[in-house]
DNA sequence: GCGGAAGCGGAATTACGCTTCCTGTTGGTG
DNA sequence: CACCAACAGGAAGCGTAATTCCGCTTCCGC
């Protein structure tokens, strides 16, 4: 029952495709304060255009935290092809973190928000869960992560981390240190 | 030169603590969205009254961060009175989650944020500073924790369980957890 | 090549909060 | 107790950013 969708007209794909590419951009720069004026400027498009491919802010958005996750998965699976289970486990957790560094939507997909439609990519979430979960159920089974170590403590952990690089005030604030003193209570 | 402060009215000193008062439950409980009319409302007075008290909205929130402040400072003094070097740490440091949990005026005094007029506490955050390093240094010097710690340390770690408290999806994320793995890294 | 559906642009509209302004009130001092 | 500066109230003003609307343009099947 999932209705058919025609062949978009040539032009209006090519656009849809420079709108995620401006969204991605300014997301990834300002996060949800990015304004749909910019956004539209940037695609080199206008409101009403930015309006036919998205109804609204929020479908935007939820476009893109989607394919942030998409991105989390692929990392989650190249992290399994590394043959040491702890490392593996390390380096996935290090992509992650230097990737959301620079990357307000990546936060936005790891940290969530009540108001975003999670349903909507509810695909994408099973799967990068899916990925991530082998490379901690591998690092457990090797002994060497803690043995209590779940997806919710990965992820909750992660946002701890990225919530250290948009902390503001002394500016002496370094999540690679936070990653650091996080690793001491995980590995073994 | 600080210009000496006359008395205040009567009813105006009255009125004032009221604004704290709602604002302290509204920031409590909304964070900055707390919207100005509401907190006037809750206080039982017209938006000029509170305008009268605060030129803005920023000076408000930086009088609750300032209070915010004075609070943390003094559960760290009182931790100071805890015998155990180590107990006393992480006493100081549960405390303040405690708090948090519910407070999102909290959060945003240990979190912070750019647009913040630091330099109206800056007294308040250099108290909470000396307080919190004491027990920091005494359980540094005890050996009950890692021997690298420092405030930032401490402020960065609480910040992002702190972030765990207001992380979505899912739902099912204890920041109880979370600290035990952060505590795990930091005692020895 | 034509017709018209699909797509585009961007000015106007809407919504929502902060802030200001002006009128009426009151505490407290001479 | 009379006065008046300080104070209170809340409606109107503003700025900002999302969203809508509608006349114009472009693709594409015939």
């Amino acid at each position: 029952m999932t209705e058919t969708e025609r062949p978009m007209r040539a032009d209006a794909r090519r656009n849809r495709e420079r709108i995620m590419a401006a969204a991605g951009e300014l997301f990834a720069r300002q996060g949800r304060e990015a304004q749909m004026e910019d956004i539209a400027a940037r695609a080199g498009l206008g409101m009403g255009t930015l309006y036919r491919h998205f109804p609204n802010k929020q479908a935007l958005l939820i476009a893109m935290v989607g394919e942030r996750f998409r991105g989390m998965a692929d990392l989650a699976r190249a992290a399994e092809r590394i043959a040491d289970p702890g490392d593996a486990f390390e380096a996935m957790l290090r992509g992650y973190l230097e990737t959301a560094d620079g990357d307000a939507a990546f936060q936005l997909a790891l940290m969530g928000s009540d108001d975003l439609e999670w349903e909507r990519i509810r695909q994408q979430k099973a799967d990068f869960s899916a990925a991530v979960t082998r490379v901690i159920d591998r690092a457990v089974a090797s002994g060497q992560v803690r043995a209590d170590l779940t997806l919710a403590d990965f992820t909750v952990v992660a946002s701890g981390v990225i919530s250290t690089m948009y902390f503001k005030p002394g500016g002496n604030c370094d999540w690679r240190r936070h990653l650091q003193l996080v690793l001491d209570g995980i590995r073994r």
